[in-house]
DNA sequence: ATTTTGAGAAACCAATTAGTTGCACATATA
DNA sequence: TATATGTGCAACTAATTGGTTTCTCAAAAT
């Protein structure tokens, strides 16, 4: 079962725990609380974000602390790249299309 | 069934799809061509793609051509911006001074 | 006018998903 | 030591998913 970055934030639960932990580090119990589900399903969504690398964990004591690994979610930003060169040549045209209706203007 | 571009993209043909319609409006039977599918495959996936306002659909005559609407695209952009911040300033290497104050804060 | 072609919709199926409950195990705390 | 707490894992379930096959309909081609 290939866990794949586009899948994991396909979960509306578990985009949310992205943001929940982009900042600071945070155990499962501590996530749960602020969803309206078990701390056992947190801990599967946070499996799956761990396979596919979205997420670290750190061991302290009994506890867990799981935290964003910021540098994948480049991976999102580099597939987006093909549509950026496309909307910004769109702004562009667009540009020229108003600076054209500018000078007949004057 | 609500649909979400987050689901819509999780699907590893749905983005080939993206990518295929991208520069050029196509036919469900051209865009099928492309993969190892029926063409009712690509027509559901497609469906979902237009319930999400990913895709634009012109009928031709009997055919239908489906082209990206690129600002939809943006609205995965929009959700990456608060990562965005997070990775600049780590670049900054503002990170460092902020790991060190969350482990002096316990 | 008949046949071919392009396409969506419905019914069905196997696989996957997100969630639950119950368990085991390790680490704190009394 | 006995108990409470934090966690992961396995088994199970209901819902969803991606795919196929079959059907219908409309537009082109013969």
């Amino acid at each position: 079962m290939r866990r794949d970055i586009f899948q994991a934030i396909a979960d509306p639960t578990r985009r949310a725990i992205i943001t929940l932990i982009a900042l600071q580090a945070m155990t499962p119990n501590a996530i749960a609380d602020n969803f309206n589900t078990t701390r056992q399903a947190v801990s599967k969504h946070l499996r799956i974000l761990t396979e596919c690398e979205l997420v670290k964990q750190e061991q302290q004591g009994r506890e867990i602390y799981y935290s964003l690994e910021i540098e994948k979610m480049k991976e999102i930003d580099k597939w987006l790249n093909q549509f950026r060169k496309i909307w910004e040549a769109r702004f562009n045209q667009l540009d020229k299309v108003l600076s054209t209706m500018k000078k007949q203007k004057k």
